[in-house]
DNA sequence: CTGGGTATC
DNA sequence: GATACCCAG
């Protein structure tokens, strides 16, 4: 045999082996319900990590979030939007579980059961519809948030599907949303979960060349206002939770961007 | 898309 | 509790 011909069969069988170690990867992967929620998942970029005032910060494979025990939910959950996330695919909706990673003890699904209140999803099930696994880890009720119905059907929803719209058109975004946790909320449940009386969402875009950021603050009720009229810089979001979103930018840029309250670089088609 | 309610075993 | 089916914004 030729050596030239050697090499190439050797070849062939170096690619073969890493595509199949590659799927057995995969494979692996996808057998994880839950993890840990100690390590920082690919799904998450470490960098934009907000900091967290309850000392409780869980990663999952799809997401990461800080949880507040006193009001049963998430502070913030975090997570990157790529393109390639955006898919058609249509799960079974399966049950809510109790986020085994949340230490304290996370609330259970039945504190909304006969609420009048939705669960209604930080991380949106359909921005992880990559694939099953993914879509059943925004069933845990670490990332859910008592909400109306015409809120969460409504301009939520509305917003949401917005930013899948900006994630195709923008080559993906990074994206930060929760409630406003304040002293004295309504609750619902024997838990006590909070219901909070306003929703943010906090975007960050740096794949398309100048590093862009937009925030929403919008009350907890339906509206027909479009939606850039609840923009709002992400200083006063900052004032209001106590959370500092992008620690660990840079500060001249972090100043710059935070204390905008501009939408022109985004595309309100 | 966002969800809830009820019957059945 | 799980599953199937029907419903609305």
């Amino acid at each position: 045999m030729k050596r030239k011909t050697q090499y190439i069969i050797i070849a062939v069988l170096l690619i073969g082996g890493i595509s199949f170690y590659e799927i057995y990867l995969e494979d692996k992967e996808q057998q994880v319900v839950v993890d840990s929620g100690k390590t920082v998942k690919s799904n998450t970029n470490e960098f934009f990590l907000p900091t967290s005032t309850t000392g409780q910060i869980v990663h999952h494979n799809s997401y990461s979030l800080s949880y507040s025990e006193p009001h049963e939910q998430a502070e913030w959950v975090a997570y990157e939007l790529k393109k390639e996330h955006l898919s058609n695919s249509n799960f079974k909706r399966p049950y809510f579980e109790i986020d085994p990673a949340v230490k304290t003890g996370a609330a259970h699904w039945r504190n909304y059961k006969k609420s009048g209140f939705d669960r209604g999803h930080l991380c949106p099930a359909a921005d992880r519809a990559y694939n099953q696994n993914a879509y059943n880890e925004t069933f845990l009720t670490s990332n859910i948030s008592p909400q109306r119905h015409d809120f969460n059907s409504g301009i939520w929803n509305t917003l949401e599907q917005k930013v899948r719209y900006w994630a195709d058109k923008y080559n993906g975004v990074y994206v930060i949303t929760g409630g406003v946790l304040e002293d004295d909320l309504k609750t619902i449940g024997e838990e006590e979960v909070s219901v909070p009386n306003q929703f943010y969402k906090i975007l960050i875009e740096y794949n398309s060349g100048k590093t862009k950021m937009i925030a929403f603050l919008i009350p907890h009720e339906n509206s027909s206002f479009p939606l850039y009229e609840f923009v709002v810089s992400v200083d006063s979001i900052e004032t209001l939770t106590g959370i500092d979103y992008f620690p660990e930018l840079e500060d001249s840029l972090e100043d710059k961007l935070e204390a905008s309250s501009d939408y022109k670089n985004w595309s309100f088609n």
